[in-house]
DNA sequence: CACGCAATTAACAATAAAGTTAAATAGGCT
DNA sequence: AGCCTATTTAACTTTATTGTTAATTGCGTG
């Protein structure tokens, strides 16, 4: 799987969005992340894999600890590919289609496109 | 699913992603939104049913064609969640971070965090 | 060195994703 | 009506994902 996909996958779920949200107040053990998670200590353990793999979380050892870090900088990537993408939710684009759309005349029926 | 990962989840895929660019350019046809794929006529319709149910995608009837066109309202979500973690790729947490590691002496061992 | 703690890996089950081909549905054209 | 085109749905296969519990690995302490 491509970069991009990684990380986009790695953010559609919420136990990992949360753990992500939890690293960002700063580093955590894996024991640490998964307190408040009503899932195993093993389910934890594959989420921050998925995070690892898609580089938006590091671990560092420190004895029999893991410290978990946020590494934001994939993150950067996901919000340029959907920066892209900012003008049609700002109202410009949309609208402008829904307003062609409204105020055109009707098409004749057509078989092809 | 909540609607945040819906939208995620839509945008870990190459090919979903590549529709959605095909539809910033402006409105297509199933038909014409699969051309450029080698995959079958059915993957494309079933990758659109992801699209709209991340609300990505709306589709108007028009004779036997669905009118296909981006709806990127949902994306302003996917970014703003993004964006709170932008002064962590930005340098400024980061770096902080990396300094306090290589800075602070070494800890002894202890047994618990 | 045995015990205990932290975390991962193994083995397994259930569910979801993504693709295929074939059949069904739906609208326009002759 | 019957055919053609556009698209979806059905049925099925393969592979991922997510979770569980049990076993394993690694490390520090008494």
């Amino acid at each position: 799987m491509d970069a991009l996909s990684d990380v986009f996958s790695a953010l559609a779920d919420p136990t990992r969005r949360a753990i992500l949200a939890r690293l960002a107040k700063g580093e955590a053990t894996v024991g640490e992340l998964a307190e408040p998670f009503a899932i195993s200590l093993p389910a934890v353990s594959r989420h921050l894999h998925v995070l690892k793999r898609a580089r938006l979380v590091e671990q560092r050892v420190d004895a029999q600890w893991r410290r978990c870090r946020l590494s934001a900088e994939p993150l950067r990537n996901a919000s340029d590919w959907i920066g892209t993408y900012r003008r049609f939710w700002e109202g410009r684009l949309d609208r402008i289609a829904e307003y062609l759309e409204k105020t055109e005349p009707k098409r004749k029926k057509r078989s092809r496109p």
